[in-house]
DNA sequence: TTGTAAGCGTTATCAA
DNA sequence: TTGATAACGCTTACAA
């Protein structure tokens, strides 16, 4: 039932050495003994075994894709540029899902060590290293994304989340905000805080004070939106906009909003960060710091294979991307009261 | 730098037959013994290569999971519904994303098929057979989602489509709508012929003549809905009610609406089908069908695992999901006008 | 140019 | 209980 390389040998009348030459191209076979294994090959519809392949030393020609969760709507886009990247050069990809949970991160990386990947590229997942460290021991390379691993060895593709959080507060302020809140992620990581860092800064070059009231920590989600932003409403004077840690955050601060009574963007403003595609097509639009996802995901399966294939060494690299302000309708100028 | 089971077996004073023994809980081994290899293997950081494992004749702990787009909020959950599953089986999987593009999926199957999964599921894309069919030749399992594909040897998970469709046709018909359109999915899937029968006969049950001009084709993207959305809205008279193919065609039916000057649910009432996580999130949050897709991803792996395990014999079976009506915003009692 | 044979890391058979 | 040893399917010297 299962055709080797050696009812391919037996069929074309040639060695097996042979047969392994045609099928990838390495050292010399003549004109007519190619064909005649290649015919072979088709008549007997006979697939190499990748799992022997690799075992004689070789890549498995797998990859693995670590990230915390495919069902968050930020992390599709990546998958799918990786996954893109990964297709064309015939890599085939592992997607594991974390929830970010060490526990489970830990199990899948084994799986991962386990079934020989040539490389892992880890998302939003974990600051921890001892995965990281895990496979790169094993030789593995690792890029990371969406999270800074201050880690010699491993290639990182980010975004400038300063940048794109400044740009999202300078076009509030420039819409006459001056009393900005900020529904910020998650306080332990390098993404929420560099976040909130920009957001700082917007409001120094602006000359406005910052208050710490103004700063409310969660996660990224939209519950987490919906719960920060009723202690946010709740602030005196009350805050005429609001940046948030990513569009899911947003979007539930615009619904928390709404169903304090308020309408957006007429009494409030809001930013969010990420442009997922739910942001398009809420009604209004969500103004946000747009992230080049897939195209972010290419260039992480890009580098990966650059490592695996020897054409990069030396120290990690890392590749940020600029992020872009999307305007749309949930931002307005704010009309001075009396 | 590669430690191997030698290696282990080496440290540990034993034989490599004992050391996979212990490993693999096979076979009688010493518990003194047991310890001892434990323990080297531990210290050497040893792990097994699977791919080293499957060639044996074993299985490579690894499925495919193909789909249309990852990036399409409808497939998500069912992959984490398949992951999920697949994870607590120490299973890994494979994604695939293929465009519904016929060329891309034969060049997935193909390295699917040299990776040696164990087995393969394949959601809402093609109703050709040749990949399928493939598969099976080589003895790997198939499961079908969100497709039927009458082929006598594959598990099918799918949702009661037609049931769906009724529930949400007699939902607008219990609310005074008469005169109804269907925004169609595409054409030529059983899941958009079934969805559009289901709609024909509960207008017939309801006494409501069918009329061909109220049903409008596309595909299940949101940029169809909003086409088709134009068309249907030109008709005389002008529908009161639209019943969606999915949710994004709805989404997109409604954006459409707005941009003519319709209200929703005020002047036109839409539903959708899925549930996808926007149509909870929308304003005002969309009324749909809802598929347990999670859920069902789970159950297409645990179904393939039962055939991989040679749990499950016989002709392919069938699990057929029936789906809830979810009444939210877009839909609203027709107001009998004049 | 092409064939033989030695691995690659495991599991499984068979003696011991 | 345990240890050789023969596969598993393929790549790669090494000969021919």
């Amino acid at each position: 039932m299962k055709v080797t390389i050696r009812d391919v040998a037996r069929r074309a009348g040639v060695g097996v050495a042979t047969v392994s030459r045609v099928l990838n191209g390495s050292g010399y076979v003549k004109a007519e003994t190619r064909e005649r294994v290649l015919a072979a090959a088709a008549e007997l519809g006979y697939v190499p075994s990748q799992l022997a392949r690799g075992l004689v030393g070789g890549l498995s020609g797998t990859v693995g894709l670590v990230i915390p969760d495919i069902t968050n709507p930020f992390f599709p886009l990546i998958t799918r540029g990786v996954e893109d990247a990964a297709s064309e050069a015939g890599y085939t990809v592992f997607l594991c899902n974390t929830d970010n949970d060490p526990g489970l991160e830990a199990h899948d990386v084994q799986k991962l060590r386990e079934r020989r990947v040539d490389g892992v590229i880890f998302v939003g997942t974990t600051e921890r290293r001892e995965s990281v460290d895990r496979l790169l021991a094993d030789g593995i390379p690792v890029v990371v994304m969406d999270r800074q691993l201050n880690h010699a060895d491993v290639d990182t593709v980010l975004v400038d989340n300063l940048a794109g959080a400044r740009a999202a507060c300078r076009h509030l302020i420039g819409l006459g905000h001056r009393r900005i809140a900020h529904a910020a992620g998650h306080r332990s990581t390098r993404t929420g805080q560099d976040r909130c860092q920009g957001y700082r800064e917007a409001l120094e070059e602006a000359g406005i004070a910052f208050d710490p009231a103004c700063v409310a920590w969660g996660d990224f989600t939209y519950e987490s939106g919906y719960r920060v932003c009723q202690v946010l409403l709740g602030l005196t004077p009350r805050p005429t906009a609001i940046f948030a840690g990513n569009d899911l955050i947003a979007l539930g601060a615009i619904r928390a909003a709404e169903d304090a009574g308020l309408a957006v963007p007429d009494d409030l403003s809001v930013v969010g960060f990420d442009d997922i595609q739910m942001a398009a097509l809420v009604r209004p639009g969500l103004t946000t710091v747009r992230q080049p996802a897939r195209e972010m995901g290419r260039m992480a399966m890009t580098m990966l294979l650059q490592r695996i294939r020897g054409e990069a060494a030396g120290p990690g690299r890392r590749h940020v991307y600029q992020p872009e302000l999307i305007v749309r309708g949930t931002t307005r100028r704010r009309e001075p009261h009396a």
